[in-house]
DNA sequence: GCCTGGCACTCAGTAGACTTGAGTGCCAGG
DNA sequence: CCTGGCACTCAAGTCTACTGAGTGCCAGGC
């Protein structure tokens, strides 16, 4: 690493604009750390001194020349020193980030947790969005897998009141889904079990999403509850199929930010599921592991970054987790946490035999 | 109304200093109500002309010292005008305020909301969280009723895999309890079918808190599933016990306060969900419906004010809404939008039978 | 006796002038 | 091609003065 040797660190930076040298890259390092951990403009004797980088504070400043011109620093103002911009910290991010792992205290944390928890899965979820925004005092999202490729293992008509019955349908990945019924007139406890009975017999095995018909079950009565059911599988459809969606340490964000504005912004997304989840899925489908600043499009999180890490059991897809915060924000810690996490509740969530196109494939015959 | 006819307003003033004379009360009221919309110290000259005092502004300073000497304002600083206290507000509220009723948009908003929403409880809370910040635009709280008085209405075994059993329960109050159940062995369908009616003998009709103990059913095997689903009620019990609670438009605490380090409190507050219930409870249980700035004792919460509405139906309590607001908030506007809300809240678990002793009761008939 | 107008006083907030110092850009020399 | 040096810039801090909203107090009037 003598400093003439300028080999280009990226290999694909060509594409736009020149490659960064070697020296480039480590200031550019050497600012984004500092900034990340001090949040003010980083000078140029600072870096000078950085390990990695070693010349004059001279010579750093005209480097820095260059990295603004190239769009990776700003200055907030003449004589300040420079800021990383979104290019900056995507450059950071994609080449001058080693994988990184927890430190021991977080990886304790992390085992403590999955061994503890059990395994009814919304709670596993929700709690470990506690987790992920504990480990990383950033705001924590975990996105669920949703119900629809899910069979169903049993249906069941359950009198609450004369007039109210509720369907309970229980799904192949331990979901379970409520819709209560109200009648005009009373439903008779026979009435109740010969439906349910049907219904069973109908519908165990197949899919939410399918459309089927039930038959006549012979009483006028009979039908008219199966009818009502049949119509409340469609209500329930909706659940089912959203995603579930759980946010974890909402107050860290305003640690992380100063502007109220912001934080109030922020908050406000995070209250739209569907955004979020949206959100979510975009950057995993576009293959990335983390969106700065405007990379994701939505203009209220300009000032934050996204961290995302799939959950997934062989391939198969089954949610995300993700974390956002400022995009000064610590990306190894916050890349690490996520990577860890999301990895371990796919496992978890594939060794319970559940939620994945596996799970009825096991010798167990026939539902009850 | 003339100048001289100094009434006592406050009935029970008495026991602590003066009481307020009619005009002191107006002046209280016309800062209050000025403070409460500019967020800015009021002086005396606005109050000078607010209807009601009608006086010269040197006049109202010489009330305004003694309304200061007794604790209901506070300046900021020598030469800025007044701003209430928590004690100023604890009088407003108590004594100036009319009970007050919607606007009438927003009396449709909350006609349009609850003949929309169906009839599922959980979902029926969760969004008049919503509904209650966007009446308001304060955050909103709104607890649910616990599931302790319930009865069991239904216990069924379903089978999700070879080694997997998941665990349904059915309460009286319409609320479905699940949990997984994992065994060594494979459990064949027909000890799920037995140990399944074992416990549906032994267990429906009995309520969830009382201690049961259910006899062999002859096999080793259906036992040992017996012995499982009973070590599964005792962890579902906690979800059964603890309380409901929703949280809606945490963004608008941004809006309220401009102190960053305030909404992060007050936001930690709200992640725990005990600390909220207790809160709440709290206020009921001392027959309040305002709690302000420190009355609550809860520090971080010094700063805001919580107004509380019972829901609750024919006298028996089955929950709580809430509202958490900045100090200087629009009581009239909150009080009512709670009350409203909590009143067809009550209502709407009355009607569908649940949730209370009468469940079962139904004289109606034909629901909506 | 109580209200009112008038007057002197206080003090937060604003604006302008000045200083400081961190940090830059540029250039000549090694 | 790197470096030390130098002149330059400009945000932030300090000091001063000014402004005006608002007060407390008092003497006079109803």
């Amino acid at each position: 690493m003598t400093p003439t040797a300028h080999r280009a660190v990226s290999t694909d930076a060509r594409a736009e604009g020149r490659a960064l040298n070697e020296r480039q890259a480590a200031i550019l390092e050497a600012v984004v750390t500092e900034y990340i951990g001090s949040a003010e403009p980083v000078g140029s004797s600072l870096v000078a001194h950085a390990p990695g980088v070693q010349v004059s504070s001279a010579t750093v400043r005209s480097e820095m020349v260059a990295l603004e011109r190239e769009g990776y620093l700003v200055q907030p103002h003449t004589s300040a020193g420079r800021i990383p911009t979104d290019k900056g910290y995507r450059f950071f991010v994609d080449h001058l980030t080693q994988p990184g792992v927890l430190g021991p205290t977080q990886h304790k944390q992390v085992c403590r947790f999955f061994d503890q928890v059990h395994v009814e899965m919304e709670d596993m979820l929700e709690r470990a969005t506690g987790l992920l925004s504990e480990l990383t005092s950033y705001a924590a999202v975990v996105v669920g897998p949703s119900h629809d490729s899910a069979t169903i293992r049993s249906v069941q008509l359950v009198g609450l009141a004369p007039h109210l019955v509720l369907l309970v349908v229980v799904l192949s990945d331990g979901a379970v889904e409520k819709q209560t019924m109200e009648f005009e007139a009373e439903v008779a406890d026979d009435v109740l079990t010969t439906a349910g009975a049907l219904l069973s017999t109908h519908l165990v095995g197949r899919t939410t999403t399918t459309g089927w018909t039930v038959p006549s079950g012979g009483s006028a009565e009979v039908d008219r509850v199966v009818a009502a059911a049949t119509a409340a599988f469609g209500l329930m459809g909706r659940s089912i199929e959203s995603d579930q969606i759980f946010v974890g340490g909402p107050s860290r964000l305003a640690q992380s930010f100063d502007a109220v504005e912001t934080v109030r912004s922020v908050l406000g997304i995070l209250e739209q599921q569907l955004v979020v989840v949206t959100l979510l899925r975009d950057v995993l489908d576009r293959g990335l592991s983390v969106a700065i600043g405007t990379e994701h499009g939505y203009e209220p999180l300009a000032s934050c970054a996204v961290v995302v890490a799939p959950v997934s059991i062989d391939g198969v897809d089954l949610g995300a987790v993700g974390l956002l915060g400022p995009t000064r924000m610590d990306y190894q810690r916050a890349l690490a946490a996520a990577h860890v996490v999301g990895e371990r509740l796919g496992q978890r969530l594939g060794e319970t035999g559940r939620g994945g196109a596996s799970a009825g494939a096991g010798s167990h015959d026939g539902g009850n």
